[in-house]
DNA sequence: TCCTGCCGAGAAAGCGATTTCTCGCAACTG
DNA sequence: CAGTTGCGAGAAATCGCTTTCTCGGCAGGA
């Protein structure tokens, strides 16, 4: 078994010094094509596996890096975990996933703790204040934050241009007659949050015909859900579209909606953010904003990469979110 | 910076041997209590941390274990893979991920691949056939199999009784006077697809007014939606039910049925399994079988721990779904 | 022909913990 | 009072690699 099969003995076995071994099965330097051959058959025969533990020792290096999240469940985090495991994959590195649960003040300990066990983490979304993120974001060092905007800190950062995503969807709406319209915020920590409102808020003050109103609700099914009642006032008063945190909640909320014989998008639009799977599949379709998770998450590896190997990068990198119009919007009637 | 700093500058700091702040930070042995002050005190002055790489060399434990899972896109892994990871880091252990992606051919070398980094590993829904996956199990050694049986390995498994669960749902629909039934298949290579199929066989063995379709499908939401074709013509065949998979391949069908206009339940009752969040959100509201997916990690975890800590183990724990009937199943009309 | 330089391979020194071994000292027994 | 016995703490071995150091041999230049 490779279980105790140790350096030593292959070169035992080949009759070379470990040193050779370590270099033929590191491609170092130059040696004899008889000792590779030797050390080859040994390594075979043996059925040899170098430790990992050791080599990681000497190397200081893990071919691991984490990744945090604030919640699995999460569609949008799933394919970014996706997209970053197949891409470090093929570097040879593995990833571990460590999720939060939303909880804030777990993230510093958690995130510290993968690290140790990491070449590199990446943190996704972290709720953090900015103080706080940027002193944690210093500890972690090779580290990568995605969908978090985080000044003066030097760090590379992947998101997604939510601002201006929201702009589009409010233009798509506005396009559609859409006056009134009613926006669903996500958790009050979430910086995407914050930058959805933003693009509200620039939106708004482009077009002064436009009257956005803003309801607290969350990230989830359950929070859509939950939602009915207060979007069902807006509507009542005179509300004609609904913006959703993400599709998670415009599903959340579609289902209930539907409960309650409201047709969407008859009496009332509604459109989401993230194209998860299954919002095509939503009855409507959902409109909604398609962001390449796959794609984000193999840049994200891609610049964790540049870090491990030493480089520095301080670069953003924004996804522009495209327009998915679907049957859940439509004209005003 | 807790980098730099090793057991040697901790020492030193104390004025004692690396031996006693070892004891220390371990609790082994009674050391003396102004010692253990001084130990602690250097260690926060210095802000040291253990390294884990040299701590895993010397124990021959990493406090990491693996899941391997053929598609981390599945709600129902992902379900798993939160319950294990939640418990795991109850006892201070980290879980790596590694998404086969259904390649069946990749499962070995990943799933060896996984424990090399790990202390033990868990097998989530194996494609890969009996024999071969009987010596895999063998040389992963720490480890438990879920969502699939495997007779005449001594590995503890974890699973769903799926056969049972599919019998419960048939005895629903017939109790809804249907009796022409339609059965969406899932991945030819899983077991858990054969466990239902099992379990369809012996409700049609038991009642002969059955007349039960198998249709050959998938595990995804397009595989539901591209098996509309297939449904309906079942259903101009007379049939009034239908059993998919999963909650993903019924979702995907309810979407394409609702634009080909087909009403259900009305003019067609549809179950699913698994019971994931967005079932009861769908259109209509889905009737599946619920499984309890954290619990279910709780106890894969719980039994990886005992094996970790020497114990062995080869029992089978089976959880039993629990119909879940909503609105998308009804009475034939 | 002799010296310098280079190259390849083995010996040995870490990497940073844990754990066994050893030893001194105090307490306990007969 | 002498001879264990026990206990706590430091020294050193160990885990399994990588990498530097060292040295012998061989080729090229003077």
């Amino acid at each position: 078994m490779s279980a105790n099969v140790t350096i030593a003995d292959v070169a035992e076995r080949a009759g070379v010094s470990q040193a050779s071994v370590s270099r033929v099965l590191n491609g170092k330097a130059s040696v004899d094509p008889e000792i590779v051959k030797q050390v080859r058959r040994a390594v075979a025969e043996l059925g040899y596996t170098p430790s990992l533990a050791a080599r990681s020792l000497v190397r200081g290096r893990n071919q691991t890096v984490a990744m945090v999240v604030p919640d699995l469940g999460n569609p949008l985090f799933q394919g970014i975990l996706k997209g970053v495991s197949v891409a470090a994959a093929a570097d040879g590195y593995r990833v571990l996933v460590a999720d939060t649960d939303e909880h804030v003040d777990d993230e510093e300990a958690t995130a510290l703790e993968a690290r140790q066990r990491c070449d590199a983490v990446v943190l996704c979304a972290p709720r953090l204040p900015d103080d706080r993120l940027r002193a944690l974001v210093a500890r972690l060092e090779p580290v990568v934050v995605v969908n978090r905007r985080l000044d003066g800190a030097a760090v590379p950062q992947v998101g997604i241009d939510y601002a201006r995503g929201v702009r589009e969807l409010v233009d798509h709406l506005v396009g559609l007659e859409h006056r009134r319209i009613a926006v669903l915020a996500g958790p009050a920590q979430s910086a995407s949050n914050a930058e959805r409102l933003r693009g509200i808020a620039e939106a708004e003050a482009a077009d002064p015909g436009l009257d956005i109103r803003v309801l607290p609700c969350g990230s989830r099914l359950d929070d859509g859900f939950a939602a009915a009642d207060a979007v069902e006032a807006e509507r009542a008063d005179g509300a004609t579209a609904v913006i959703a945190y993400n599709d998670l909640v415009a599903l959340g909320l579609l289902a209930a909606l539907r409960q309650r014989g409201v047709d969407v998008p008859g009496d009332l639009s509604v459109a989401g953010f993230d194209d998860i799977p299954l919002a095509a599949f939503g009855t409507p379709p959902l409109t909604t904003l398609s962001v390449p998770r796959a794609e984000l998450g193999a840049q994200v590896w891609s610049r964790l990469r540049g870090l491990i190997g030493g480089a520095s990068d301080e670069h953003e990198l924004l996804f522009q979110p495209r327009l998915e119009a679907r049957a859940s919007t439509a004209a005003r009637s």
